[in-house]
DNA sequence: GATGAATGAGGGTTCATTCAT
DNA sequence: TATGAATGAACCCTCATTCAT
């Protein structure tokens, strides 16, 4: 495979200055003037490769979410038991590579749109529907015929990692990412003993 | 206590229709022009009263957090034990009177601001810092000598209840508050189970 | 009656002032900010006044086609013979004070929009509708039973009469007025001959 | 004569794309990137056949231009009298192979722009001139003596072709051919009816 | 106290144009 | 020859803000 075309590029320059702005700039100030500024050019030239600033933002959007999950997949593809696996989504998605600053301002920007644009909107419900799945999937198999079970640490999991974002998203780096993790991990534990899924 | 005067109406007014309009109209397209409308007035008026755009977000967000902080304190009156008083914190978070959806709109766009504005940043930190106290005040009499299990479940629930109120922001009044309110009290039952402090 | 409110002075100088725009700096520079600085003002305001850009050319073209018809009616109250109500629609398009430089370049101008703009095209067709109606009105009565004359000889002078407005639009200013008026009456003159409605 | 040079081939191409591009997408709509795309081709070379988009529309005016002419000159060598060259003229600026809606449409697009470029300006002088000089022609030698009755029918007959036009490109093809060319007709036999130059 | 006029800045978008490839 | 990258200017529009009335 070759290497990718200017355009690809240029595109994931912006995707990138755009992240950038909507961090250190604030979502409100993330101008396409801004943005562009920061992938060194001009604001003109985002029309030329998204048509749209709105496309700018869904594109935005779409690559962090992959991005999630890719490392989601990487590492649930080194997980063997369904615990690792459980653990495996839990770092994917508090783990140093996606759980930064940068990230996390993106995602509360795009949650505040997501009321407001249809587009976004499908994407998140496909990122959550994603984390619900791979969640669930792994409890199943701890949790065989307990499904109400299953379907409570799902969401109350989910939940607290949405939490989780929006506390590192609020704090600006100023979380503990340890700490982050082991709060996961320890309702996680506590959630599982209870349900008589651990020794 | 007089009536209230005709300033403090004026102004509680529009901060209901900023609510109004963050929440329907959307954050970005809560312009002066529309709060005003929605409050019978017009855009000019608002430098009268809050001086500033920026006064007005800040009042609302004040407002919404006392409204928080009076829910809170009345159910914690009503409380004896400290099981009921972490119940009280819980119910006031979650329960019907706070936990709508335009009130959950409005605190999706603050944590939006907060990073670029210190104002609302200081407000923030003024209601997370009531919720861990009370929630870290009655653990500490269910858990004596247990300090870590204590700032671990304040966190922990803190964190859920964040997660809940963002779940709320994005369903958009789709999420089912007895569901929402079970989840929390279930975390806290299982954290509080496992700390060895319930039977 | 009162005076015009500022609001009406406004839109006024607003429409005069695009009118202006139009015939002097062309329909493609007739920007909202040299249209606003014709009128002393600048392009924020337009907004206020008109909503729209297209609002403000809608109006003004509501505006010369209004003109015209109380020239018209005017022209049409001082005429008692048929023969004179025919002259009397033929000097209220054609006389001093509706066919000007300024007005034809803005008639040219709108019907360089028509094509692409339901609003106006439909502005076009009442004017058109009103003109045919006072012309085959007149005619009807001096051709009674020849309504085929009637149609033939009010199209045909209604589309001379459309071609000297485009020669004014084009040559600026370089049309000779009674020249333009006598073409109409000679035609008008003729087909009636023609149509043995004239001695 | 050999085959076009590529070229030449390239700018005819152009000069469709952008007559079919006024008249579909309109005047304003007529962007470099919109003509060239229907011509199968990008903006940037445009500049390469043409250096300015100005030049372009005068290339296309100047096409529409000799396409009339050539009509003209075509039925005009199948006349031999007088008045069949009187109505070779009209035909070949009402019969169907120029009196069409794209060319109508160009013809209004241009007409809007003469008062602000010399050029185009010079374009129309000379079309004018060449129709004047045709009409003229022919009536001077139907009507020996009489050159005002000759200066006044070609007048009006030009103008009344010129609202013809008009009516086409207004009406965007809702015009009857027969009906237009019947007007024509007509007004230019009692004219000269009138001028006892018709038994 | 309240309006509505008015500004000026900023945003997104479109576009003609230039230029390296 | 032709593309597509890139600019910079101009456009319309929205908005917070100020101010006379």
């Amino acid at each position: 495979m070759g290497r990718p075309s200017l355009k690809d590029q240029r595109r994931l320059d912006l995707v990138r200055a755009c992240i950038q702005s909507i961090h250190e700039d604030g979502p409100e100030a993330a101008s396409l003037a801004r943005i562009a500024k920061r992938a060194g050019l001009t604001a003109g030239i985002v029309g030329h490769y998204f048509g749209d600033k709105a496309e700018l933002i869904e594109a935005t959007m779409r690559h962090i979410g992959r991005e999630l999950g890719h490392e989601t997949a990487r590492r649930l593809a080194a997980a063997t038991t369904p615990l690792e696996r459980l653990h495996a989504v839990i770092d994917a998605n508090l783990g140093p590579e996606q759980f930064r600053p940068d990230t996390s301002a993106v995602w509360l920007s795009f949650w505040g749109r997501l009321n407001h644009s249809p587009r976004l909107a499908r994407l998140q419900r496909i990122n959550t529907a994603r984390l619900h799945s791979n969640l669930s999937h792994a409890l199943r198999m701890m949790l065989p015929g307990q499904d109400e079970a299953v379907q409570r640490i799902t969401l109350g999991l989910s939940t607290l990692i949405d939490g989780l974002w929006l506390r590192a998203a609020l704090d600006n780096g100023g979380i503990d990412p340890v700490e982050t993790r082991d709060l996961a991990v320890h309702y996680v534990t506590v959630a599982l003993h209870e349900a008589n899924a651990l020794p």
